[in-house]
DNA sequence: GCCAACGGCAACGTTGACGTTGGTAACGGC
DNA sequence: GCCGTTACCAACGTCAACGTTGCCGTTGGC
């Protein structure tokens, strides 16, 4: 065996990611994500000291990365409601991402980690809609921390409740356009929602 | 202590809710549920076989408490707003519900609990959508599975990621003002989002 | 008033998961 | 080529949680 601390770290890392967003913080065990990993459990906790240190830390930096992989840019109003489609397909597209934020708000303590480096990134988003709104380009009401969220729960609700979604889809929908109307309907109640009164 | 057969079993289930709400499936332990009953826990497997059935009974139960609690009356594009406003109304006032839902969502195995008795709750729904649609007083895109699964989107994103939504709020904001300020975001938002085009 | 059935409980066996330890072999400085 | 250091691992101790069992006292039919 070949030795390479940060591959195993890394190895660590990812067989981490999938098992906690799979099973949650409780529900995985620190012996499946070195299994999955190929390594011992020993490295884990010499590495990241115990299972609950390893979930923050996955936590911080993979939130870190879905909040800024989709910037916003708002110079129409298009692009606000194209915003919102692209979250839902960064949503659609990496579920583990999503998963792991679901579980860090049912595990909610009332303290976020790493406040001070995940508040910035919806600052940022917040200051662009709140210039949008002052051009006149969306609506100024709600304000713009609301309204951001707001389109981020079109964008995210779907991966929250799949049981309802499918609910609502019936039985024998192809996944496909299914998948496909969904981000219509998305980018359309973005759009409507943002639209500036005439 | 006097028998009571049907107190026991109510107070297993009340107890087990609020600790299955709090910390889901895994994160509960069978002797919390017991001991915050009053009851040993050799009654819990009498009366409801294993941990894992006495969840899925609860939320089944729980589940369709919420899917009833808040009608969708459309006679006119104010109550479809104010659908939403109620719906959050109740996620804020009921968190035990909301996080149950999102527990099962997380523990999403594809196949949906008594599908059968929670389906028809979604599909009045949608249907009392898709004739307020005919009539003209809501707009006729997104369709109405997908606009009625938005409306629950605006209303329960918050409960989802409180992390997130403290974030936005900011830190020192006072929690009454900004629920307020919260729902009526919510309100807004789904107005404009149902509203027919002139 | 008797007795079978049932609700209730304390104590137990067993499993599984966390976190640790002692030992082995590779690496790197000299 | 020697040796301290470091990555790595198999095996272990410990504990907490699940689910069970054997016993007791109450209930209700007769």
């Amino acid at each position: 065996m070949v030795r390479d601390v940060e591959q195993t770290k890394r190895r660590l890392r990812e067989a981490a990611l999938a098992e906690f967003a799979e099973h949650g913080l409780h529900g995985t065990t620190v012996e499946r994500i070195a299994s999955r990993a190929g390594v011992n459990k020993e490295r884990l906790y010499s590495y990241f000291g115990d299972k609950t240190a390893l979930f923050t830390s996955i936590v911080v930096e993979e939130v870190d990365k879905v909040t800024a992989a989709v910037p916003l840019v708002a110079t129409s109003l298009d692009d606000v409601a194209e915003f919102a489609g692209r979250t839902f397909d960064y949503n659609q597209d990496h579920p583990d991402l999503t998963r792991l934020v679901l579980w860090e708000g049912l595990a909610d303590t009332g303290v976020v980690h790493d406040a001070a480096n995940r508040g910035p990134h919806y600052e940022d988003k917040v200051a662009v809609m709140a210039a949008a709104q002052r051009a006149g380009l969306v609506a100024d009401t709600p304000a713009a921390p609301h309204l951001v969220f707001l389109l981020l729960a079109l964008a995210g609700w779907w991966s929250a409740t799949p049981q309802i979604a499918r609910l609502f889809a019936g039985a024998d929908t192809d996944p496909e356009s299914e998948r496909a109307a969904r981000r219509a309907a998305v980018v359309e109640a973005a759009r409507r929602m943002a639209a500036p009164r005439p």
